[in-house]
DNA sequence: CTGAAAGCGCTTACAG
DNA sequence: CTGAAAGCGCTTACAG
């Protein structure tokens, strides 16, 4: 493919002129930007980006480092994450690269990606590759928190237990005093957070959440989220009475609606249900159209991004922001007085 | 930070030296490598990919070119399909740049990637990004065909009339005549493409497809597919009377579900619903179980990441791959006779 | 407004 | 096994 020295020497200027004319840096007189634009055309020349970006040693591109799982499969929140990041790039003229590649085992092969800065999930306890950036003089911004909490890395994350705690909060101001909470995969450390998020609520109305109020999702003993919430209800609403359920995402809860449905159990009316997550973004079409918090994963993505723009404005900034998910009230729950 | 300059002077060895020890194109001794390396520690040094690419003329990138659309949105089938991409691509040790950039308007001001070859989306009608890329020497591959059809150009694409053709063959053989089709937005190739396979096959019977049984999404009119699905029922269910609907996706059939609910309608005892896509991943488990068609977007996806990888090792390589869709019988469809 | 030249940080024949 | 030098295709002071 041409160059800009074949575009220069057909054109009878220098390269700098030809490289002016692209890139508009310095004025070029007329006739003289015509005459190479025609032969750039007539030779098939567009600059070549990597040629550009080491001589100006900035790439607009801004790097997503993601281990992909092995089986492959993003979940819902890393695509909503992913697509925050990529729309608050591009709001800025930054491209994404989905870095997606597993670590090398040997650091010597660590190679520097060709980016301006780096967002990475989930990072890992003592994360090695947050030094490496650092010496690479790579801006890095963390999404999810660095383990052990480090002052000089950037990050963003969700307020997970605070959430829970609120979501609760709200059920028992409402009179609702036995509560069913079909929470995430006991290993996911959000599930964790949840958890107690939701038992302080309960200790600070004077009650405790009972263990077997609380079911944990598991990928072998259901065979889908919405499933999940579906056998829960059949396989305790007459042992347990609860008037309420807390549940994992809004699968989940479809599978509540169904089962209630089944049984004749009127929902907001003698079952109220509240979704922890907004996976699906179908609460809102549900009948009844369905509580639940809005994570914000999006939000969580867009933010990671626009810390990093700024931070590839100016290394110095240096920032934590925790993303607010809000509960969205819909038609799903009932005062009970 | 550190070049390969700074750590050759400190090692007492040339570039090359250096070079190769990273590279391990060429055989270093022993004492040289351990002491190279460690100077590379010692210095934070870590190989620049960007001069490297130059140099190489390859970055180990693969594009992604994908216009988002102004309010941000990716659609199901889009983030599916990119699933595929990463998944393909990272299994051949390329990453992947999303170029979500809009289109300049001045063609003069179109650079190049980064990258070793291309995927692009949605080419539009004499889309003149194809010739760009030929001219850039970049190996292209499509997703969805080129209009008009070029045989020197790779693409993947699902069977999408042939699809619909099967959808309404089978509503037809199972005695329903009188058919609802609530096709996807009229600008797209795909609603073109649809209403042509299902015309076919009511002529195939027989019979004819009535423009008014015909409706097409609106983003203007309608505030979600569920929302188009649940209206487009309510308002035509008393006049057409049809016994079946083809939906565009699951979403919509959601909102059909509801209105049918609403209406008392049952289904599939009165009514048959069926979508074309099943974008949700949720057609499984609405009540009834979703008849749908599985468009395999993420198959899509990494059909095209697979020719892209052959063809940037072979560019002369050139190749049409069509994606089978899949019509999954569940339980919203009954035969009438 | 334009040119000549150095430089960005690598790789790669060519030589030894 | 290693080095010196040219080259990848741009940008950017410096000079005029």
């Amino acid at each position: 493919m041409a160059t800009i020295d074949d575009v220069a020497k057909l054109a009878g200027v220098s390269k700098g002129t030809v490289s002016s004319v692209f890139s508009k840096k310095r004025p070029i007189s007329k006739e003289v930007t015509e005459r190479v634009l025609e032969v750039a055309k007539e030779l098939g020349y567009y600059p070549n980006h990597i040629a550009r970006s080491l001589a100006m040693k900035k790439t607009m591109i801004a790097g997503l480092k993601m281990p992909i799982s092995k089986d492959g499969i993003m979940s819902q929140f890393e695509i909503q994450m992913i697509n925050g990041v990529i729309k608050e790039c591009s709001k800025h003229g930054y491209r994404v690269l989905l870095d997606t590649l597993p670590e090398h085992d040997d650091p010597n092969q660590f190679s520097s990606d060709p980016v301006d800065g780096m967002i990475m999930l989930n990072p890992r306890k003592h994360d090695p590759r947050i030094a490496r950036y650092e010496q690479m003089g790579i801006p890095l911004v963390l999404v999810g928190r660095p383990d052990p909490i480090d002052a000089k890395v950037s990050y963003v994350d969700n307020n997970n237990t605070q959430l829970s705690y609120e979501v609760g909060d709200y059920l028992l101001r409402s009179g609702h005093t036995s509560i069913l909470f079909l929470n995430a995969s006991s290993d996911m450390t959000v599930a964790y957070d949840r958890e107690s998020g939701l038992a302080e609520a309960f200790e600070r109305h004077g009650l405790s959440l009972h263990k077997e109020y609380v079911i944990n999702y598991s990928r072998r003993l259901h065979s889908s989220p919405t499933e999940y919430g579906y056998i829960s209800i059949h396989n305790t609403y007459q042992r347990l009475e609860y008037t309420a359920v807390i549940t994992d995402t809004d699968r989940v809860a479809l599978g509540v609606l169904r089962a209630a449905r089944e049984l004749g159990i009127k929902v907001p009316d003698t079952l109220s249900v509240i979704a922890l997550s907004n996976d699906t973004k179908l609460a809102q079409e549900m009948t009844p159209k369905l509580t639940s918090v809005e994570l914000s994963a999006e939000k969580l993505g867009a933010e990671a991004a626009h810390l990093l723009v700024e931070k590839m404005r100016d290394p110095a900034v240096m920032r934590h922001h925790i993303v607010q998910a809000e509960l969205v009230y819909r038609e799903s729950c009932k005062q009970l007085r």
